[in-house]
DNA sequence: ATGGATGCAAAGTATTTGCAACCTG
DNA sequence: CAGGTTGCAAATACTTTGCATCCAT
């Protein structure tokens, strides 16, 4: 989970790999990055890697983490919020999340038949499957403890099963 | 598919009985919007909008939309853009994505036995579910005949399945 | 040395909001 | 008539970009 040798040296080379040029920020970048457990903003991000080099720019960390999506290091997901959140790909085995609408805890989980049907789903249609996108939005155990309002608002007639 | 009148007074009621008002922008945007096919964006609404009344502002079309999500009548979407997008919530069955990579076309589909483990799923860590967003990403068979690269860059050493 | 990378500020997008005039209930 | 709604412009929030300078290769 944290930034091994191994890890950091192989992203490297993949990145000069790609005549990407490694520099100290895209270093500090790409190290702080991995050291994120879970999902994290650019914003957030960039705060954590001020406080090595106070002097890198939103705009190289913006630039840094969407070279790293290109090359396939990093997830780029979109939850609810206006900012986008990144993962890393390298660290973790595929996975999709459950999402508590209350307090924003994001939990992963992963299911071979789902996938599998989904495979299957893509399959029918012609499609060929790049990736997918999953997310299960609902309340979780200690919210609803809480005593948070489990639905949103009720629904005109609808077609909805 | 049409704004019936039946479907149109539905929600007119329904928005009364909240407290909001109808306004004769409203009723435009409305049955501007239950008469769009799919997914459509706030850009593409008011334009098409605007061809009825000219005057409507962009502001009272991300309003009204935003009160329709609110009341229910409205889903809002985000593929992979920057805008969002709505699709009537009323019109039709509740389903998910399959969306072309290449020609941004977006097929519609629906797997019980997928919503049925979803469910399972957060059921097992005491989740209330309310919605959940699925969308598969690939080319489609036509792009794919039309020799479009079927998949992004490689990736450096993956945890992925 | 050469062309990609950086920081900064400015420009872009997409969406929301303050406000005075206006209209619905 | 009261208070929600509108158009407009300004404000936000997030992200990208132009540019002169800098630096990895």
């Amino acid at each position: 989970m944290d930034g091994s040798p191994d890890l950091l040296r192989s992203v490297r080379e993949e990145a000069r790999r790609r005549g990407v040029r490694w520099t100290a920020q895209r270093q500090i970048v790409l190290e702080t990055f991995l050291a994120s457990h879970d999902h994290i903003s650019v914003d957030e991000l960039h705060h954590r890697v001020r406080e090595i080099d106070h002097s890198v720019s939103a705009a190289t960390v913006y630039r840094t983490i969407n070279m790293l999506v290109d090359i396939g290091v990093a997830h780029k997901r979109n939850f609810g919020s206006s900012s986008a959140s990144f993962e890393s790909a390298l660290t973790k085995q595929h996975h999709d999340h459950l999402v508590c609408t209350a307090c924003g805890q994001i939990e992963e989980f992963h299911h071979d038949l789902i996938e599998t049907l989904q495979d299957e789903v893509a399959k029918d249609r012609g499609f060929s499957l790049s990736h997918h996108r999953m997310e299960l939005y609902g309340v979780c155990a200690a919210c609803q403890l809480k005593g948070v309002i489990p639905r949103p608002a009720p629904v005109v007639e609808t077609a909805e099963s």
